[in-house]
DNA sequence: CAGAATCCGAACCGATACTG
DNA sequence: CAGTATCGGTTCGGATTCTG
C-alpha cells in the first residue's frame, strides 16, 4: 500500500495553475480515463477494454487518484450484482475542454491538412488497435478536407498510407473541423452525415467495425 | 545517445488523437516549455530559471523532443556569442487551447469558486517557489470572486492560508475569469488593472517580487 | 468474471558532476 | 552559458495471482 499522503507522489509543487493542473492529471492514461468517461459511466471492465495497453494496475491507481481528487465518483448501485461504476464528477466534466482541445490537436498528427507537405507527417505508420479486430483485413477510406488517405486492418494492425483504397468497406468523408467537433463529443457521427457535414458509405457492421478498430467510443457513433 | 527510432520511446500506440497528443506532449515538463516559449522566444537559462524544479537534463530532453516533433525551433542569431534561442513553431503555437484550458481548469485548485465550500480544496498548503525569493517574510492579500484569502513567502516556502493578511505588502484584487485570461496570456496584469478588471496596491518593487515567487513570467504582467 | 494486489524488468525522472 | 554524462530512485506496464 502505497502511502497516498502528499510528498510521496511526484509533484510539480509549483504555485501556477498548469502545475496543479498537471499534478492531477498529468500522470499516464489519466486523461484517457477522463476521456473515456466523458461519453458517460462505465464499468471497470469497460474501461479496461476501452484503455488498451494500460495494464489492470494502471487502470486501478488513476480510478484511485481520480476518485482521491474528486474527478470521478465510484457509484455502487443498489442492485445485487457488482455494479460498481465510475461517472465523471462536475470537476472532472470541466476538463471537457482539456481533452478537446487535446485532441482536436492531435487529429493534424493523424490527417495532415490540406496545404501541409507533410515533411513532418510519417505517413506509412501502423497502430496496434484496441481489440484484435481486423484480422480479416478490411480497408476503409478516408477524405479529410480533400485529403485521401486508406486505413487498412490486418492482423491486429491498423496501416495507414497514402492514396486511394480500392475495394474499401467503408468510406468516411468529412471536413477536420468536423471530425474535430466528433472527436470533442460535439456531435455525434450520425448526426454529423444528417447535417451532411460528412459522408458514411458502406455496411453497418463494417462501420462499427471501422470505428471499433480505431478507437472511437459508441458514443461518438450515434446516439 | 539514444536511438531514436520508434519503439525505444514509451509510446501510446493508439490510433487516437489524444494518443497522438500526449505522444508528443504528454511527458513531463512539456507543456510547461511550451507555456514558458507562450511569451516569446526564450534562451536555454531564462527556460531553465523559469521552469524551477525541472533539472537540466530534463530541460535538454524536452527540448529535444519538442524540436524532433517541429514543436520549437532552435534560432541561433548570427551574432557572435552563443545566442541560441527556443522559439514555438505554429504547430507548437497551435498547443495555447490546451495549455490554457489546463491553466483555467487548474485555476480552481489556487482560489476556490465564491460557492464551493472548499471541501476538497486543502488551504494551508505551501510550495516552493521558483527563486529562494520572500526570505523577508513578506504577504500578500489576495480577493478573487470575492474570495479572501492571503500568501505568505517566507523561508523559501510560499504559504497560503485564508483569511485576510494583516499589512500586506501587495492588495490584489480581480475576477477568476479574468485571472484565467492573464494565466492564458489573453491579458497583461497591467491591462486588466487599466480596464478596471483588476486591482493593484502595493509598491512597483513588492509587486515584482509577489509576481517572481509565484511563478508569473514577466510578459503576463506588462508590455 | 469483475476488480484489485503483487512481483519484476524496463523505461523514465531528477540531482549532481562534468565539459567546451 | 549551454548543455552532456552518469547514477540511484521512481514509475510504468505485463504477467500472474487472489478474492469474492
Amino acid at each position: 500500500m502505497a502511502d497516498h499522503k502528499a510528498g510521496s507522489k511526484r509533484s510539480y509543487d509549483r504555485f501556477c495553475p498548469l502545475s496543479l493542473a498537471l499534478d492531477q492529471v498529468g500522470e499516464r492514461w489519466t486523461l484517457h480515463v477522463v476521456l473515456a468517461l466523458m461519453s458517460g459511466p462505465k464499468r471497470y471492465s469497460q474501461l479496461k477494454r476501452h484503455l488498451s495497453g494500460a495494464g489492470a494496475n494502471i487502470l486501478s491507481d488513476r480510478l484511485r487518484g481520480l476518485a482521491a481528487n474528486h474527478l470521478v465518483g465510484r457509484s455502487t448501485a443498489d442492485s445485487p450484482g457488482s455494479e460498481v461504476t465510475y461517472h465523471l464528477t462536475e470537476r472532472g466534466r470541466a476538463l471537457a475542454p482539456v481533452v478537446g482541445s487535446l485532441s482536436v490537436w492531435g487529429l493534424s498528427l493523424l490527417i495532415p491538412a490540406p496545404g501541409d507537405d507533410d515533411t513532418h507527417t510519417v505517413f506509412d505508420q501502423t497502430w496496434t488497435p484496441p481489440a484484435a479486430a481486423g484480422r480479416t483485413g478490411e480497408t476503409y477510406r478516408w477524405t479529410i478536407d480533400d485529403v485521401e488517405f486508406e486505413l487498412t486492418a490486418r492482423n491486429g494492425e491498423l496501416i495507414r498510407t497514402r492514396g486511394r483504397a480500392t475495394r474499401p468497406a467503408v468510406i468516411f468523408q468529412t471536413t477536420g473541423s468536423t471530425l474535430g467537433d466528433i472527436v470533442c463529443g460535439q456531435i455525434t457521427v450520425t448526426d454529423a452525415v444528417k447535417q451532411g457535414d460528412a459522408s458514411l458509405k458502406g455496411s453497418k457492421p463494417a462501420v462499427r467495425r471501422m470505428f471499433a478498430t480505431i478507437g472511437f467510443p459508441l458514443a461518438r457513433i450515434d446516439s
